[in-house]
RNA sequence: GCAGGGUUAGUGAAGCGGUCAAACACGGGUGACUGUAAAUCAUCUGGCUCAGCCUUCGGGGGUUCGAAUCCCUCACCCUGCA
């Protein structure tokens, strides 16, 4: 059977756990560290794929929850699959939608924040609410639809069904994304329950490439997803167990502050064997995840802040964030970052976005968000080049100067 | 000219004797957003020496302990009839 998925370690940075490579996929090569795309219900939102490769987005990342709802895994395989559904000729991710385990459980009208970033109400965090609309068993998670309340079950097996007929290049394990405050005895449950998925996934997972085969369809690859919250021995526990399985890489998760990057993703990554892809899931709203990530072995990273961001104005500078939409742009006839030569950056003016935003037209939307999407992967391939000409620290320490002044995030250092 | 209706904060529009500095919407200010529940959400939006006070509901004058709310009058707008 041939492979699904390879991986080539081409420049380390001494003393560090950063490399820089290439994952080769049946759709083409990655090249690392690299900032993958979100794409969450098979779309970039308010981007054309010509602007994600314009703007130099090398691999987008679907939901297999959100696309089971819309328009349901049946007709993206109908369509040949999420690439030619979408459009998109580069390689593709999805989400088991382990993170909607979450987001619609737990975290659901308290907000992602308020679940991870606060120290209050830790055990809280832990309990169902009545709200939420996620309920977990052993044998998987029962959703109801955000959309119309319609009960849903979502199992290991059945992730591994539905990421198959939408046969994205790499899928991920469908885990269990605990509240990082949950008390202790609940994370311990919580993740000898996202061992026993993963098993059952890459189970699956294989029996389905095996039928590929057979039939000359492209094989598929899984990456195994360590939780383990902000607990060492647990982080570490979880690596081993993955780590000694058959998976072609995997994903970090349940990882919510740049704080976290240096004690957690550490002690992943010092554990996960070295020769697979690290998966960063869900960090990139802010450039310190970008540089830690890197520095402690994270080979990809996706997230959706920067087109949500700039779809609510808020917009990447090399110094700093702004609100596009504030007062003090009105008149501003100058670009959003005379640094940057992103497509926004090179012919409109900070003026005409403020214009577009406050007379809400949808062009605000796209311009901004190729604006922050070039900002992020931009900035991750320029870590890479850092990585391969060692220049890394120097490069780290001038940007986050530069962007974050006296402001550095709790737990980053330069 | 006669009859009726109207004039409320930046705009539109509630209120119809005390609990009104005055609902609500829009507009405006600011902030948030990390495997997308999100082109969303939060908050402020008469003034000030700010848990209190001052000035506001077309202008002026009354009634009342008390008026955006009732009466008189003036101005302007709308609708009928001449």
């Amino acid at each position: 059977m041939q492979d699904s998925l390879s991986f080539d370690i081409t420049h380390k940075l001494d003393g560090t756990l950063a490399r820089a490579g290439v994952i080769h996929t049946p759709h083409g090569d990655i090249k690392t560290p690299a900032y993958i795309v979100g794409g969450t219900k098979a779309t970039v939102k308010a981007l054309t794929p010509e602007q994600v490769s314009g703007l130099g987005g090398q691999a987008v990342l679907a939901n297999t929850y959100h696309l089971m709802l819309r328009p349901g895994a049946d007709i993206v395989q109908q369509a040949g699959g999420l690439g030619k559904f979408m459009n998109w000729q580069g390689p593709t991710f999805t989400d088991s939608g382990g993170f909607q385990v979450f987001s619609l459980g737990v975290a659901y009208k308290k907000g992602i924040d308020a679940v991870a970033h606060t120290e209050k109400g830790d055990a809280d965090n832990a309990n169902a609410s009545k709200d939420q609309l996620v309920k977990v068993t052993e044998h998987g998670a029962f959703f109801r639809s955000h959309l119309d309340g319609s009960k849903l079950e979502m199992t290991p097996e059945s992730s591994m069904e539905l990421q198959h007929k939408i046969a994205a290049d790499i899928h991920m394990a469908f885990d269990e994304c605990p509240a990082p405050l949950a008390p202790r005895q609940y994370l311990e449950e919580s993740l000898g329950r996202t061992h026993a998925w993963a098993e059952r996934c890459l189970e699956r997972h294989q029996t389905l490439n095996s039928a590929h085969a057979e039939t000359g369809q492209p094989q598929q690859a899984l990456f195994g997803v360590v939780q383990g919250a902000r607990k060492e021995d647990l982080r570490r526990a979880s690596a081993q167990f993955l780590g000694e399985r058959d998976f072609d890489g995997y994903g970090l998760g349940g990882i919510f502050e740049p704080g976290e990057i240096p004690s957690v993703v550490r002690w992943v990554n010092e554990t996960l064997p070295e020769n697979k892809p690290r998966h960063l899931l869900g960090m990139g709203s802010q450039p310190a995840d970008l540089f830690l990530g890197v520095e402690y072995g994270i080979d990809t990273f996706d997230c959706i802040a920067p087109t949500r961001q700039a779809r609510n104005g808020a917009i990447y500078t090399y110094g700093g964030r702004i609100n596009i939409k504030n007062q003090q742009y009105k008149t501003d006839f100058t670009p959003i970052d005379t640094d940057c030569a992103c497509y926004t950056c090179v012919n409109y003016t900070r003026a005409y976005i403020n214009h577009l935003f406050r007379a809400d037209e949808i062009l605000g939307a796209t311009l901004a968000s190729i604006h922050n999407e070039y900002f992020v992967v931009h900035t991750v391939d320029r870590i890479r080049d850092s990585l391969i000409d060692n220049t890394f620290f120097d490069y780290k320490k001038s940007f986050l100067l530069r962007y974050y002044k006296d402001n550095l995030p709790a737990g980053v250092t330069l």
